[in-house]
RNA sequence: GGAAGAGUGGCCGAGUGGUUGAAGGCGCACGACUCGAAAUCGUGUUUGGGUAAAACCAACGGAGGUUCGAAUCCUCUCUCUUCCGCCA
């Protein structure tokens, strides 16, 4: 959510960009609700002062007739008004629910996905001296995922992973939580990346719970319209599309202390998303299921560091994919496609050889204030003054879409798959699988 | 899932329906004392709205109700604790 008052005084500019965004936004609307609030809250302070007068002569003394005669009608007179300024109210945040984030000033305008802009491509695609198989070919032929018996138990875009392959994803998440939970390593990405201004601070890892009120999901903004998303019937919960929703939302109410910040979470969870609109999109391999596993990093700043910290999280990123050793794009995303909440969103897509394209492993997110406001999650500065965090998520890894990068971009011939050299300590020195 | 008890400020903890936005203590900040520190003493220490600043309004887990007046009474709900049941 915005701030009122930023609206208030930058009309025009929020009905701008929030058209930028493809978002509809009644900005008239929301400012006459607001002032009719104002004016109602302005004739309840009134009475309620009144009455809170006649509270106070009543500690005195006993009330006389009439003081109590007139609280009887000041009583009738404040429900009534309370009644209209909830409805007011009511009308007032589905507005102003509807109003996006602000992107960033360097975020290109687009309408579609296509105007997304490629910032940076990184290696060349994997050349191979055979003809490069797609990974669905590979690891069924390996025994790695059974989609078959996962359709008869669960229905589509569902897998049974197995094998090497799951040792590989161990793998990959113990690398990470090596490099992410080691300040060291934490220093060099930062020099190497030529950072400024950006902590040293490792994260923490996190194992989060999968499931989420629907108040904190709506106050991450990450519900919609819900049709993504899997409730659990017969209760208030869904099942997270995201660690970030239940990381971001883990100190809603709060006031964290500046000395805490950055506050750097490295979460492991199951994710769970319906892929509604995606009807017949991608239905080989495992590239887009219900249900995948995820590393991802979500930090807490002021707002001084935040845009340095989303910088920090796009160099991690970066990192993780060049000690792969994997060729990767960077893609800058257009107003269109940063998402309601965001303020800028970077995306990482890795070559594919046997899909012979570039496809999205990465997302960093850069929320400035506006997930903060809804959830109330804010900071004491070092001066003693309350404001409101900065938050932001990235992917550190996508367990699915990366072993599908590794098991592409390694391939032998004999439908082996060497393990890149970063993970074969964790693979216990095996160097194919 | 069943039974009982409890939810108050950063923490502990008072609180007969009317000088309680909240005693007292701890912690913290500043000051005094000291060469310095400890101890001691003094002052300050919730958040949001509102204002140029004030006045003022709101909040004692959450929602609703009773009352001229609610942290205090009633209803529902959530969470926690203890006991029982079940269980990795």
């Amino acid at each position: 959510m915005l701030d009122i008052k930023y609206i208030r005084e930058n009309a025009d500019e929020v009905g701008k960009f929030s058209a930028e965004k493809g978002v509809k936004v009644d900005v008239d609307a929301l400012l006459e609700n607001d002032a009719k609030m104002r004016e109602l809250n302005g004739r309840l302070e009134e009475l309620r002062k009144e009455r809170n007068e006649i509270a106070e002569a009543g500690k005195k003394a006993r009330p006389t007739e009439e003081q109590i005669a007139r609280g009887r009608e000041l009583k009738v007179e404040i429900e009534e008004i309370e009644k209209e300024f909830k409805g007011a109210e009511e009308s007032f945040i589905k507005l102003i629910k509807e109003v996006p984030n602000k992107p960033w000033d360097d975020v290109p305008v687009g309408h579609t996905e296509d105007e997304n802009v490629v910032a940076e491509t990184i290696g060349k695609p994997t050349e191979f001296d055979f003809e490069p198989r797609n990974h669905w070919d590979i690891a069924t032929h390996k025994g790695w995922i059974d989609k078959e018996r996962a359709a008869k138990v669960t229905g589509a875009r569902f897998a049974y992973i197995k094998g090497d392959l799951v040792k590989l994803q161990m793998a990959v998440i113990n690398w990470v939580m090596k490099v992410l939970t080691d300040r060291t390593e934490i220093e060099k990405i930062i020099e190497q990346y030529g950072l400024k201004d950006v902590s040293n601070k490792p994260f923490e890892p996190v194992l989060p719970p999968y499931m989420i009120k629907t108040e904190m999901y709506d106050a991450m903004d990450r519900l919609g319209n819900g049709e993504d998303r899997y409730k659990i019937e017969g209760s208030d919960l869904w099942l997270q599309g995201s660690a970030e929703h239940v990381l971001g939302s883990m100190y809603a109410g709060e006031i964290l202390e500046e000395k805490d910040l950055p506050m750097r979470m490295l979460g492991y969870a199951t994710s769970f998303r319906q892929e509604a609109g995606t009807y017949g999109k991608d239905m080989e391999g495992i590239i887009r299921m219900h249900q995948f596993d995820k590393l991802e990093m979500e930090s807490f700043t002021t707002a001084e560091q935040g845009f340095n910290e989303h910088l920090f999280f796009v160099a991690i990123q970066r990192y993780l994919l060049e000690e792969l050793s994997l060729p990767y794009r960077v893609l800058q995303k257009c107003t269109f496609d940063i998402g309601k909440p965001n303020a800028r969103g970077i995306d990482m897509e890795v070559w594919l050889p046997g899909q012979g394209k570039y496809r999205e492993t990465h997302t960093a997110d850069y929320m400035t204030d506006y997930q903060a406001r809804r959830l109330k999650t804010r900071v004491r500065k070092a001066d003693g003054e309350v404001e409101l965090i900065h938050t932001n998520d990235a992917t550190a890894f996508a367990l699915g879409r990366i072993l599908i990068a590794i098991i592409e971009n390694f391939q032998n011939q004999d439908m082996s798959v060497s393990i890149p050299a970063v993970l074969r300590p964790f693979m216990y020195g095996q160097e194919t699988i």
